[in-house]
Order: C-alpha cells, then structure tokens, then sequence
DNA sequence: ATTTCCATTTCGCTT
DNA sequence: AAGCGAAGTGGAAAT
C-alpha cells in the first residue's frame, strides 16, 4: 500500500500530487480553502471556505463542512474527476453523464493533501432492519401466532408489494405488513388498501391463491405502533404484533459493547 | 487557523493528537487501519480495512470505505467522541443519546493523522427544487394559465398536503400537485386521492372554500412525466403542465460553466 | 421534543 | 437503463 502526503504544497506541487492521485485510483483527502460551484439536477454555490475534500478511487467527490453527516457538495460514483489551473488557479471539476452534473471547485490554499492507494473489500454485514424483521417471520412464523404459515413474500398488488401473505391454521388469509421502526398512521393507510384489494369482488387474487369465502386478516408488524396508528386499526379490524427486529450478525461474534 | 499533521504516528503519539484534536473541536482527518461496531437504531459490523475517518467539531463522526457516496458507519452531530487506549491496542468511541448509538472504531494503524482548527460560516446556496417550483408558480400563476389564481398552498387534507390549491378563470377549483423532478405513476396515485377528496359529496372542503357545483381540475406540474403516468392521467382527465424549477439563486453572480 | 416531508436523497434490487 | 422501496436515511420546518 502507498501513501503519499504534503503539508502546505504550493499551486504545481498540488497539481502535480492530485493528478498522480487521480491517475493512480488513490483516494484522495484534500484539507483546504476553496469555492465550489455545482450544476445539475439542482444549483448551487458555496463561496470560500475551510473543508475537507475526499475523492474516491470509483468517482465519488466529496466536500465536507465542519458540519453535518452529510457532505455539501457531492458527485457520485462513476463520476470522472480532473485538475487543472486557470489563470495561475487551482481547479478541481467532476463531471458526469445521466444525469448531467457537473461540479467545480476552485482552491485557493491547500493545507494538507494525502492520498492512499486502498482497496476494502470488506462488507458491512448489518442486522436490525425490515429485511431481517421479514426473514425470522418466515424461518419462525409462530411467532407470529400458532399456526401461521406464510405463503408469499413480496406479492405484488396493483397498490404495491405486500410484505408477507399466508393462512392461519383455520385457512384464512393474512395480509402482513412489517415495519422496523414504528407503526404509524401511513402504514395502516397502506395495508387498508391491500386490504379493500382482496375484499373488492371483482379481485381475483383470491382465486388465484385458491381461498375463497375465508376471512381476510391484515396484520401489522413492528416494535411499537404510535397512538393515532392504534385508535386507526382498533376502528376497522386491523390486528397488531409487537416483534423486534432481530439485532444479530450472521456470522455473531459480536461482543455486547461496554457501557460508555 | 491551527493545522497539525503527523505520517505514521505511534499509538501514543495518535492518542495525544486525537485527544488534542478533540479537546480543541477540532476537524480531524485519520487515514487508518480500522474495524468499526455500531450498535443503536440497527447493529453493525465491518471488519479490519483501510479507511478514512472524519471526525467534525459538531460531534458528526463519519467512517469512509473507497467506494460509495454515503459513510459505511457514522455517528451525527452532537454525539460525544473519545479515544482510549485498551490492552495497548488504540480506540475511538462516539456516543450518542435518543435514540441511545454507539460507535466502536479499533485502530490497527494509523498512516495520516491531520487536524485543524476550521470554522466555516459559509452556506450553499442552491436552487431547483420543489420549493423553488412552487414560489415560482405564485409569483407567476400565468405560466400554469391564462387566469390562474392560487388561493392556498400546502393545504392540509385527510391524505397529505396538497401543493397549491387554485381557480382557474371560471371559477373551477384547481389541485396542483408539484414535482422538481419527473411525474411518475405514484404522483398521479397522489393527486388522485386528492381529487377523490374533493368529489366526495360528504365532503366539506368544497364549502369551506365557498367553491360549490364548479369543476375539479387536477394538474401535475414537473418538469416532465414519465410514459405511465401520462397514460393515466389521459385516462382519468387530470391534466399536466411542463415547468422547471427555476435554476437561479437569489443574489445571482453565477456564471455558467464551461462545458467539461 | 416530536412529527412531517423533501432530497442533487443514496443504494440495492428487479424488470 | 428505469423503476421501486428501504434507510441506523439526514435535515429543515412546523407543531
């Protein structure tokens, strides 16, 4: 692995060390004073300032404030970078095609500029979210209740994907909508409609999943459902159950961190 | 403005410009061997490999692979950083209460290690979103039509708010339904809830509007549409009006970039 | 503090 | 490439 580093480069050191970096697929940190100017799905304009900027060796460009998660000016991935001097100015652009965006920032003083060549191969695994809500429902369905057996996942609807379906052990349809957070009051708008779907006559997803003349039961899944949620589904027959997401790593040798 | 610097630090030397670096509120800049734990809103693992870590005096605390716009790991503004030392092996921790987050950053190696002191009072400026659509057509109702008269904007219904209510010349109500973007499919779902609102005789919007026995016009409004959508809304009467967002800021020196 | 909705959302997945 | 939905969404404005 390389690394490569300059305190207080003067405007062609600069030139010299970004366009090396650039040429390398280094991911690049620059600490400076610069503008930037930004053109395309919006506009924008940010004048001179102190801020860190990080290219990455897919394209991404990023311009962080000393505030924020997120950055103030950005390019995604794909998007081809370039230095170059203007009248005795340093320039950094990104540009890129579908959408047309165009970046430019002029730099002023550079402070520090590093870059890295790296290369993470590294995956984020990550549990704790609807996904994983969705997958212990179908590896342990009773916890929904006895005798659930889930029949499809994803079933696409004229109103959109209902999360899970399937029968209750006296063969009635469940419609199963799952939220990782909360349940609020959009969520029973959402499942009201695939509801009223099924109950609609003229609908024949029933005959397509060969139950007919049953009860239909939407079901809403999260850890917690908000109070206007609550007075919404106790009016019209909605049922809720309280399942947390499990919060485990497949491969689990996650140490319960120490208390702060 | 303060700026200090430091190639392959040892672990005592990183745990003293870390900590004075964080004592000074600092913007830190670390290019390091790490592996991050995240536990909080989910659960999160990633394993040792090279990144860049950006810690901002605002508390945001941000974990940046080679790839990808958006920080594999992050912490926002006001959580509360620190670095230790444990069983000789160097950590940074980011704590954050409500919801209660936690961030575990193991550092193997440091290669970079920059901080400065930055205040950036700067703000973008930027133009060419919804917002700026929906000033525009108030202050120039004519570029929707000849006679056009907005009457509320973000009006409050049972399903949302609605853009911008009007009358046309002849008195009919009119719902614009505004998007920076593009018209999709889901955007006609959107005002055509809201027309349904409106046709409802049981409703009382129309009243309170003392808009009664005229016509209910629905007019999406966007830069452009998408094929679906146009269909629909041929079949269903609602009409759509071609307008961008202007792209103009306010105190407007900008200057048009070259093309790349 | 909580809710709501927009965003240059980004990102991943499916068509 | 385009569309769709989730996200540790983030962030701002309103309540």
């Amino acid at each position: 692995m390389k690394f490569k580093g300059k305190e207080d480069p003067n405007i062609d050191e600069s030139f010299d060390l970004i366009d090396e970096g650039l040429r390398k697929k280094a991911t690049i940190v620059i600490f400076a004073c610069c503008k930037v100017i930004y053109e395309g799905r919006a506009i924008s304009q940010l004048d001179f300032g102190e801020r860190i900027i990080l290219i990455k060796p897919d394209g991404s460009f990023l311009i962080h404030q000393d505030k924020k998660v997120d950055p103030v000016n950005w390019q995604p991935p794909k998007s081809r970078s370039r230095v170059l001097i203007r009248n005795e100015k340093l320039f950094l652009e990104s540009f890129r095609r579908t959408p047309r965006e165009h970046l430019e920032v002029e730099i002023r003083k550079i402070h520090f500029l590093n870059y890295a060549l790296i290369e993470d191969y590294q995956e984020l695994e990550i549990a704790g979210y609807e996904k994983d809500l969705g997958d212990l429902i179908i590896d342990k369905p009773h916890l929904i209740e006895e005798g659930f057996k889930p029949t499809n996942r994803e079933y696409s609807t004229e109103h959109g994907f209902i999360d899970i379906l399937g029968n209750d052990k006296e063969g009635n349809l469940m419609v199963l909508e799952l939220k990782s957070r909360k349940i609020g009051v959009n969520a029973v708008k959402q499942i009201r409609r695939y509801l009223s779907d099924f109950e609609d006559e003229k609908n024949s997803y029933l005959k397509d999943l060969g139950v007919e003349k049953k009860k239909i039961r939407g079901l809403l899944v999260a850890p917690k459902i908000d109070e206007d949620a609550k007075e919404m589904i106790e009016e019209e027959g909605i049922e809720f159950v309280s399942l947390e997401p499990p919060k485990e790593l497949k491969r689990d040798k996650l140490v319960t961190l120490d208390s702060f």
